[in-house]
RNA sequence: CGGGGUGUAGCACAGCCUGGUAGUGCGCAAGCUUUGGGAGCUUGAGGUCGCAGGUUCGAAUCCUGUCGCCCCGACCA
């Protein structure tokens, strides 16, 4: 992409509703932009980091045996009405009338829906154990939007369910899932923990949440440096920092941390109270037992931020940058635009993806985006080294350029 | 939903107390000069001062109401 043609619209100052790090950011960079309290456009370089990380997260669920399939976003109220959830998700629904005066809502979790869609459908074991998942938009009236892409009204959650024969059975499919959001996790690049949680108003029995550890976290967790134990501060308010780890005695650490992910054994709480039944070997029928699995999507671009930033600017993973390289042609010299054009095609055939900075614009304001929009490999070609035959290069995250060949420059971003 | 803020150009703000022609910086456009960490000068475009009432000869400014947005708290599968 060259930068002169991109919709990138980079400011200097941040608008003053925003306060947390990552809201700053994504206005400033020109990722996002508010349309109403919770409520964002995703611009271009928003939406190339949100694509990757659904690319990542469908992945490693694809790889998992789970298949995507998609559930209306606009949903008739019945089904909600059989849970008992109209009534108990209270305002947090967005609802709505049809033109026929019926109930409707948006949708802002969907085990009625798949479990409806279970009950009409599965009749067997043998259609078991199955996984389906979506990526989709959810909606939820929150009480109070914050903090940009943290907590919107409006965000894209990746949710899967998965239908078993036994409780048994059941765990291995949570198992499954837990090893795949550990893949996830780890491709996107982010610090995290597993921690366990208290599993809330939906009546699961084991549950476990991803949390993405940053400084402006919402939820606190204690860790153990020695094993995995971790667990939210909510769950169990006898532990604190200090004290020793229950499995280890190591003593605990305390983070700060974002919900990114939460898997749950639901159990037959849903399968119970709206007829899921399937015939088992013995050919009586049973409730399916049911897991969820999320993951919000739009949130953890916010979370990526409030991990790895500093002063200047994002500091994005490589796995789920907008961008790989960012080529900064200094001057007008004719042999570096020239060089600059050959870098670009030469990456491009690589399958590397390069932001070239062609604007008609000042080196200095070229740096300064270029670290603001958080590109993991710098390129900077100038006239002096370019007549050495050498451009420079820098990743994001490095204080100081080196001087590599341009022969070299493709292999440098590779590594 | 309680508490606290805040709405004036795309962004950040001043003006309001003490009513009298809508201001500054950044950004944007054009021109000239510049060119390695957000350049300088000149010229220019851009506003129903959140909205609705009221007071007044006259309201961004005073009064009443209302809406939006932000922060803290409560809430958050």
């Amino acid at each position: 992409m060259r930068f002169s043609k991109a919709f990138v619209p980079t400011l200097k100052e941040a608008p003053k509703d925003a306060v947390t790090p990552s809201h700053v950011l994504l206005l400033r960079a020109g990722f996002a932009r508010m349309v109403g309290a919770g409520l964002y456009e995703m611009l271009p370089l928003g939406l190339r980091v949100q694509n990757n990380i659904s690319n990542i997260v469908r992945e490693e669920m694809d790889a998992t045996g789970a298949q995507e399939f998609r559930m209306p976003a606009l949903l008739p109220a019945d089904y909600f009405k059989e849970s008992g959830r109209w009534e108990s998700f209270g305002p947090t629904l967005f609802r709505m009338k049809d033109r026929k005066d019926g109930d409707y809502h948006l949708g802002p979790t969907h085990e009625e829906i798949i479990t409806d869609l279970a009950r009409r459908e599965i009749s067997s074991h043998k259609q078991l154990p199955l996984n389906l998942y979506q990526i989709q938009t959810k909606f939820r009236d929150e009480p109070r939007p914050r903090a940009g892409l943290l907590r919107c009204r409006e965000f894209l959650m990746k949710d899967a369910y998965s239908f078993d024969v036994s409780e048994d059975a059941a765990r291995e499919s949570y198992a499954t899932m837990r090893a795949a959001y550990q893949r996830i996790f780890e491709r996107l690049g982010l610090d995290y923990r597993i921690v366990r949680a208290d599993s809330g108003a939906m009546g699961g029995s084991t549950s476990a949440e991803f949390q993405v550890l940053a400084q402006t976290g919402e939820d606190r967790i204690v860790a153990c440096t020695q094993c995995d134990f971790a667990i939210n501060l909510e769950a169990d308010e006898t532990l604190s920092e200090g004290k020793p780890c229950p499995e280890c005695k190591t003593p605990l650490e305390q983070y700060l941390g974002i919900e990114g992910g939460h898997i749950f054994i639901l159990g037959t709480h849903y399968s119970e109270k709206m007829g899921a039944h399937f015939a088992g070997t013995d050919g009586k029928q049973q409730p399916l037992v049911m897991g969820c699995y999320g993951i919000g999507i739009s949130r953890l671009v916010a979370a990526a931020i409030e991990q790895q930033h500093d002063d200047q600017g994002m500091c994005w993973p490589p796995s789920i940058a907008p961008y790989q390289v960012v080529l900064c042609p200094i001057g007008k010299d004719e042999t570096v635009t020239a060089k600059a054009e050959e870098l670009y095609t030469q990456l491009r055939e690589h399958n590397i993806e390069v932001l070239l900075d062609d604007r008609d614009t000042r080196p200095g304001a070229k740096f300064k985006d270029a670290d603001l929009i958080g590109i993991p490999h710098r390129i900077v070609i100038g006239a002096k080294s370019l007549a050495n035959n050498q451009v420079e290069y820098k990743p994001r995250t490095a204080s100081e350029a080196t001087l590599v060949s341009t022969s070299d420059a493709v292999t440098a971003v590779l590594k």
